[in-house]
DNA sequence: TTGAAAGCGGTACCAG
DNA sequence: CTGGTACCGCTTTCAA
């Protein structure tokens, strides 16, 4: 069904079947009611290409995650979601897993396609992905960006403070045995929290660290663990670069005997929902992953209030303390 | 950039140059590297609305799923997405939160674009969504659809089945006050597991039970849980509609001082992966979810075998037995 | 092997 | 208020 048709079965010129569907008002009443009918009749339903190729104008915002099983990244998504949803955007999502590579091709699609705007919600960089932002000229979010490209608004979490209370918060109960458990360690947003924890460590003489990695996964986590354990080093107190993992390391502390919090102490990073349902409840640093989402389409859709400011968004995040702490018991 | 300026750049036509991008072998060797060196410079991006306008082709699949939140529907999401990207479709996804209205506007959207292919993984219904799918000419496939509708491919699971199996275990362990915790029982598939529970437990004359429902949230399963306690029933067997309410189910229990499997034994459905990572590890059934999302692809894109067949698949469903569930000590 | 031109399905401007 | 028409950016005959 086109446009066409629907026009010789209303007996009107294409021109005036398009405006009765788009600027009712301008069409003779009786005039659009014919065209209406005519398109319920034949089931019209508009090409949103065409429009899109016509008219020069697009309502989809594209937003590329690194890792959609994580729920960090999923929340948000999905608070983007409906907020683009609410204000008649669509939203047009794709998955990194993490690889520079997929993440190029990702952007290539996305900006193959006539976007309002578009945010990349990744840990990972690429030079051949930024290099295509540079000359594109729709809004565009970097979120968790390190070095601030020439390019776009960006979003920045302030790590360095969230880990230096949280490792702090643990010296306070008296942990002397920390080990911190990340993945992708070769990725700028994580190597930092990494270097954060050493740091902070490191400000503390009399305690010792120990790190390890694995893939952001439940399974993840948990070899991430067992790595840890196997090596000897024994900590009394382990730190996750994120929640998800999180999960899996008190699974492995539980099935190595290792009882949380009193054996291990173990802190997470997000505050997802599922945090606090997990046993026990996980200590962790919240990140406000709904305003984020709602930031995240403001800076894209810059809204009546004029232009968009290119000023990073800066982000700090919060410790929240549950049951998965405690003081040492060795 | 357009097409136009990377062929005057070259100094060809507008069509060889699209030839040289699209059809290698056709176009002169010279000429081609010519109008590929035109494209570097000018950093060419085609218009992919444009080509699918044109050339009446596109590699874009739809699927539309009730609850991106759980992770039940986020795995077979992110499965198909791993089989289109891998032969090269793009996946747009639109999420309806089970409300009837939004499926109908998801659909439309969807409908609104070229597709070639949409998949409808959701549980509520809606005549006018499928009255739309209807009078449309591409493979559709209808997942966990209670009644036939006359279109598509559907994927049926054999709840039922799994139900009873489910319950007759538990009633072998010595069970004999169940209760069962859904969400939206106004919506088919879920009302079926719901019927399928009583009617199984209705086998069994010595068996109370009793249902209670919330939203499909973790959040949602801790207040069914609560309404369930409240309620005054006091069942030593919960069985979840899902693994994700399960979790908000073992919360609350835990909470309310009753321990898992000692005093209450829990059940989940889905078999999703953090489901072996809770505390009590959970007894579950497994509903393979990569095969499904691969599934769901192969109906969508039929391959070089031919025509798709109509026939609906059928999952049959398997009982997982983990650390929840116990013969009840009372 | 290459170019000219006819669309694909719409939108929007310009007259009438 | 309505019709004619020039595109939007690209693919694809049809001839040359």
């Amino acid at each position: 069904m086109t446009l066409k048709e629907v026009a010789e079965r209303a007996g009107v010129s294409i021109a005036t079947a398009s405006r009765a569907l788009n600027k009712p008002g301008v069409v003779q009443d009786v005039t659009r009611r014919r065209v209406l009918q005519a398109v319920k009749e034949l089931h019209y339903r508009p090409n949103r290409f065409a429009q899109s190729l016509a008219g020069g104008r697009t309502n989809a915002l594209g937003v590329i995650v690194s890792n959609i099983e994580n729920p960090f990244f999923l929340d948000i998504l999905h608070a983007l979601e409906e907020e683009a949803t609410r204000k008649g955007f669509e939203l047009i999502y794709e998955n990194t897993d993490y690889r520079p590579e997929r993440l190029a091709g990702a952007v290539e699609r996305m900006l193959g396609r006539p976007l309002a705007g578009l945010a990349l919600i990744v840990s990972e960089r690429d030079d051949e992905a930024v290099a295509m932002l540079e000359d594109w000229n729709q809004p565009v979010v970097l979120f968790d960006s390190v070095h601030t490209p020439p390019v776009g608004v960006t979003i920045e979490l302030r790590y360095e403070k969230a880990m230096q209370r949280t490792v702090e918060y643990l010296y306070s109960l008296g942990h002397r045995r920390m080990a911190f458990i990340g993945h992708h360690s070769a990725l700028d947003p994580l190597r930092e929290r990494e270097n954060a924890f050493m740091a902070t460590v490191s400000g503390f003489p009399d305690v010792e660290s120990a790190t390890a990695a694995s893939n952001d996964s439940l399974a993840g986590g948990r070899q991430a663990m067992q790595q840890l354990l196997a090596s000897g080093f024994d900590p009394t107190a382990v730190m996750c670069a994120n929640d998800f993992m999180a999960v899996g390391v008190l699974r492995e502390l539980r099935e190595a005997g290792l009882r949380t919090p009193e054996d291990v102490s173990v802190t997470g990073f997000d505050n997802i929902e599922l945090s606090e349902y997990l046993y026990p409840a996980l200590t962790t640093v919240n990140i406000p992953r709904q305003r984020i989402g709602q930031l995240i389409f403001h800076a894209l859709v810059p809204g009546e209030s004029g232009q968009p400011s290119r000023r990073p968004i800066v982000i700090e995040p919060e410790l929240v303390l549950r049951d998965s702490t405690a003081p040492p018991r060795r």
